[in-house]
DNA sequence: ATCTATTAGTGTTAAAATTACACATATTTT
DNA sequence: AAAATATGTGTAATTTTAACACTAATAGAT
């Protein structure tokens, strides 16, 4: 019988990196934190840890998420691995990337400051470490795609939220300004918001009214997805 | 100087396995290999191997594909990466997903038949061992949805085709029926085909008109991607 | 009290894209 | 000569997308 030979071939860390996104109400950022080791020590780098031999990869990206940040339940995704050889200069490392999607304001307080984390715009981050501008880059791409092909805000955005802020999250998503009415009419074609009676005092004198996500609709077009064309 | 003490985390088997997409004029194919070597000796399994310390991802798909086909110069893309703790009964092992694409007909002579490889249709294709077949589900969404942003037959087909099979090709990856007339005209607004004046008398009495992709208005709209609604 | 400034909220029309749909042609076989 | 088979071609109806401007509400300034 012929057996597998497992053993000579060669084994590598395995890291998994979070872009975390985050939203404020205005812009699109992001959650670096500042290396306290060598090598790179004291540059900005993406949160990150290694793969251990009892969790698989998502499970992987739930903890070091969890571990750097305190956040729970937040809504992360596969998005590419990278291998080139020499990308970290220590040892030899795959990288996995996954990225998150948290609404700032609403996990604000949990971020606990003992850690050397911070978020900084998307457009004014600094340079990263290794290859994880190219791994922000992919996962921007990917985010892209995603609230192009299905709903996105129910991660990003509080409970309650306007039609603005709603809108305001797509531009920063997709980098680009989308006309008022044409997006209140497409949104509403999708029929997954559910218009509250109360308003949102804080950006006008006039209010703005609250909406919310029903849940139920916007899972089935999370599903089915839709063809949001800007 | 605090180092990053890298030498306590756990190390992997890092494997890669093709999803290797070919298209015969009719249908989609997957190439699927027979396992000579325990666990699973003797059941179909998806081409891989193992990732070295000398190489990155994408090389490392390269050159499996290339050792168990002879093939050279092949379309490759990774998918995503599968890490179920116990995926491979035998050791711990993360595989990443890579497809490719290939004409069979071009490439039939180089697939030696020294290796127990073979061409099966999708829809007949054997269960595979391990997470293979989520491997597979998961490349031929990738492969849908690259059809409908970016053309997609210069790998699949040969150099010269007919309408038809364009058409064909693009009805076995999106698992549906198109309509002739509207194929036609949708692709041929892309502006990415040469008509040559010689005919394909292989399916008709009356024979079909040949095409080429003009390479470079090809690769201009694979940068750019485009909509193809279905 | 009036004016000003600011953001919210709302519909229509033109243009573009998509869909549905049917018959004549060329040729080989019978 | 007729039948069979796959090719090749265009238009009209429908749907979707894109462009576009004014009124409403209210706080703050004068």
């Amino acid at each position: 019988m012929v057996l597998s030979n497992y053993s000579t071939e060669d084994k590598v860390l395995l890291a998994v990196d979070c872009i975390i996104f985050g939203f404020d109400k205005e812009e699109l950022k992001i959650l670096l934190v500042q290396r306290d080791f060598e090598p790179e020590k004291g540059k900005w780098s993406l949160i990150g840890g290694f793969l251990t031999k009892e969790e698989n990869l998502d499970q992987s990206a739930i903890r070091i998420l969890h571990h750097l940040t305190g956040l729970n339940n937040i809504y992360m995704e596969q998005v590419y691995s990278f291998s080139k050889v020499d990308r970290d200069p220590a040892e030899r490392t795959i990288s996995v990337a996954y990225y998150a999607l948290i609404d700032i304001a609403t996990h604000d307080e949990e971020l606990i400051k003992q850690n050397p984390i911070q978020w900084f715009s998307l457009k004014e981050a600094p340079k990263l470490i290794f290859d994880h501008d190219m791994m922000v880059e992919k996962a921007i791409a990917r985010l892209r795609r995603r609230a192009l092909s299905k709903p996105i805000g129910f991660e990003l955005l509080p409970e309650k939220f306007t039609m603005r802020q709603l809108q305001k999250l797509y531009e920063a998503i997709l980098d680009t300004k989308l006309d008022k009415r044409n997006f209140i009419n497409k949104f509403n074609s999708f029929d997954i918001l559910i218009k509250l009676d109360e308003k949102d005092m804080s950006s006008s004198k006039k209010g703005a009214y609250l909406f919310q996500f029903d849940q139920e609709k916007y899972n089935r077009k999370v599903e089915d997805g839709f063809n949001f064309k800007i």
